[in-house]
DNA sequence: TACGTTCTGTGATCTCGATCACAGATCGAC
DNA sequence: GTCGATCTGTGATCGAGATCACAGAACGTA
């Protein structure tokens, strides 16, 4: 066997092969039978649920080097959400068999698995209580900072003051739980404070430190 | 070596150590350092976190042959919410390192804990969409209807029509993110439509396809 | 049985965000 | 450049639920 990779990103890209994907390819949907994983290379993609009312609520936007797609391989149940890719983007993609394999011949690796499901487990914790307590404008306020601190931490940029976060507005609203025009006014009021400019598909904070103690409130 | 429980509750209760609780006592709180898992043995836990407003949240209720208290045993990091007796109560309680122990000895341990995991992972998401689509009145009735299938599953009684849903109104309330006094008026609507009783204490629910067909809706 | 405490039930406002409805801005494609 | 499609920005209305404020019911206890 060969050497254990450490995190079941690499795993996926070792093991399994490559998928070139166009903006808005699927990769599955919702209620699909699981039979794969995945891993993002490049690009993004957006992991999402419709809604009753048709609306939808993006779960996440895995970006290089995360994983999704794996809760279906290990319960077994069919898919909850689909996902798509969010402009173009190149993805691994191992079945879920050998996904399965992989984690009883390397003992560490469910260990890391575990790991990883936790903190997805905690973020889903952290985005309930948000949807409960804040207004719009604070948790606009709060996904703009984690969304910061990801593209920083991603940043094939240095690291100047600015941070652009190439995102449109309805994907944000989908993604805090709220329609485009109450997310609009939100950022206006941002744009009002001066810590955060807008555009088309792109949202640039000036002024992190402002944002941030004007959401703490 | 034992032969390997088949549930993660079991090897808590098989290898720790009993704690009885009364009504209120606090297994842990929010930002503890984790050293220990629990599981129910009997009784009932509130998991709760404590917004900035001061308003609760309660993210679960425990019940016996459930386990909680695991994420930050598997991440490391500092408890996300607390844990306290919902009525008297005896739940067993497993140090951390022999919780990790136990996992890298019995490889297939791991597996259910990921399965466990990807459950929660799961319904932390139905979760958020509920939030995100429902008004109150059917975040309510989704609410009872789970509560009425536990009952149900976990019940000592035998099957009636009826069942008999042991909850104050408040902790209903903070269940499902909404007020004691939304609360209160949405089981006043099913009250009117004749499928669901309330008492001090306690919520009836003396019909429950009529509950579903009225959430359904 | 009397009294205090904790729940439940409901009215009266008030506020935030959903909804509807456009006007302007930006971008791609021909 | 011109045109159509897609985003963004904002005003007006409306409704569900938060908030405030009590009254009555149920329970524990002295």
């Amino acid at each position: 066997m060969a050497v254990a990779p450490t995190t079941v990103a690499e795993l996926i890209v070792e093991r399994g092969r490559l998928v070139e994907l166009r903006d808005g390819d699927p990769l599955f949907f919702e209620g699909d039978r699981s039979d794969a994983v995945f891993a993002v290379v490049s690009g993004r993609v957006r992991i999402v649920v419709t809604l009753v009312t048709g609306a939808e609520l993006l779960l996440g936007l895995k970006l290089p080097g995360e994983v999704f797609g794996e809760l279906s391989a290990l319960d077994g149940r069919p898919r909850a959400a689909a996902a798509y890719s969010y402009g173009d983007a190149v993805v691994a993609r191992l079945p879920s068999v050998e996904f399965l394999d992989a984690l009883e011949d390397v003992p560490e690796l469910a260990l890391t698995v575990l790991r990883e499901l936790s903190s997805m487990l905690r973020r889903a914790n952290v985005r309930l209580q948000a949807r409960n307590s804040n207004r719009t404008v604070v948790r606009a306020g709060h996904l703009l900072l984690e969304l910061v601190d990801i593209v920083r931490r991603h940043g094939d940029a240095g690291a100047t003051a600015s941070v652009v976060i190439p995102i449109r507005q309805s994907d944000l609203a989908d993604w805090i739980g709220a329609t485009r025009e109450a997310t609009a006014r939100a950022l206006g009021e941002f744009r009002k404070q001066g810590c955060v400019e807008t555009g088309r598909g792109k949202i640039t904070v000036v002024d992190v430190d402002a944002l941030e103690s004007f959401v703490e409130l």
